[in-house]
DNA sequence: CGGTATCCTTTCGGATACTG
DNA sequence: CAGTATCCGAAAGGATACCG
């Protein structure tokens, strides 16, 4: 095992906490572009850290994609899944049939939990 | 998000590191159970406590299943993948492609890395 | 609004030695 | 052979405060 392994380099991407949730987040919805805000507001738990450091590392890893309007106050950020990423939805949307076939998860009701909406 | 989450929860399990690839080496080949030590000589730089801490939560997961001869001197145990281990084997493949799609890895060469080989 | 900075706790995971 | 026990350092992640 090395660090030229391609499965081994995915699980350090997708396995860190809050990524797959936050992908989600990116995918759900009409609109194609969400603001930083707009995503956190969702995850309340999440700390600005945390969704600041996964945001970068998606955008570093060509998963996810930035803008920025710096000619309006306040300045607009906007984040969205890129090609690659959309088509990491559809694994992420297998992991989530695969983990529900053989696990009870009830279905997350609470608007805390918007992620496991398909 | 909350802890009824299934993608959330998905991603606590396969994002431990090492247990992609674990489970990788537990499909390859043709034998089906496989015994501690086999697993860990694929895996040299793997620490024995590493590889039973992640069989444990496999098994826990009922992603891969144990069995053991205690009539033999040594005991034998044995590991295989369970049903729901063998479709996530797929999941697993789709990672890999979308790995590779995007990023150019060199195929694994050396002994120390049979992981990415399907 | 969209983040940083700082601090702190927890968890992860590696090294090594040992055991039934 | 198939692990467990102990110890330790590094890294991840959370809480909170603050800033342009």
């Amino acid at each position: 095992m090395d660090s030229g392994c391609a499965v081994y380099n995915a699980s350090n991407l997708v396995g860190k906490k809050w990524t797959l949730v936050i992908l989600l987040e990116l995918y759900k919805g009409e609109e194609k572009w969400k603001r930083y805000n707009q995503i956190k507001s969702k995850m309340p738990t999440l700390t600005p850290k945390m969704l600041s450091t996964r945001l970068k590392e998606l955008e570093r890893e060509g998963v996810i994609q930035k803008r920025v309007d710096s000619t309006t106050i306040p300045i607009k950020s906007e984040y969205s899944l890129t090609k690659r990423g959309e088509e990491f939805i559809d694994i992420i949307k297998q992991i989530k049939l695969w983990t529900l076939k053989y696990k009870d998860f009830k279905r997350c009701k609470n608007q805390d939990c918007k992620s496991c909406t398909f």
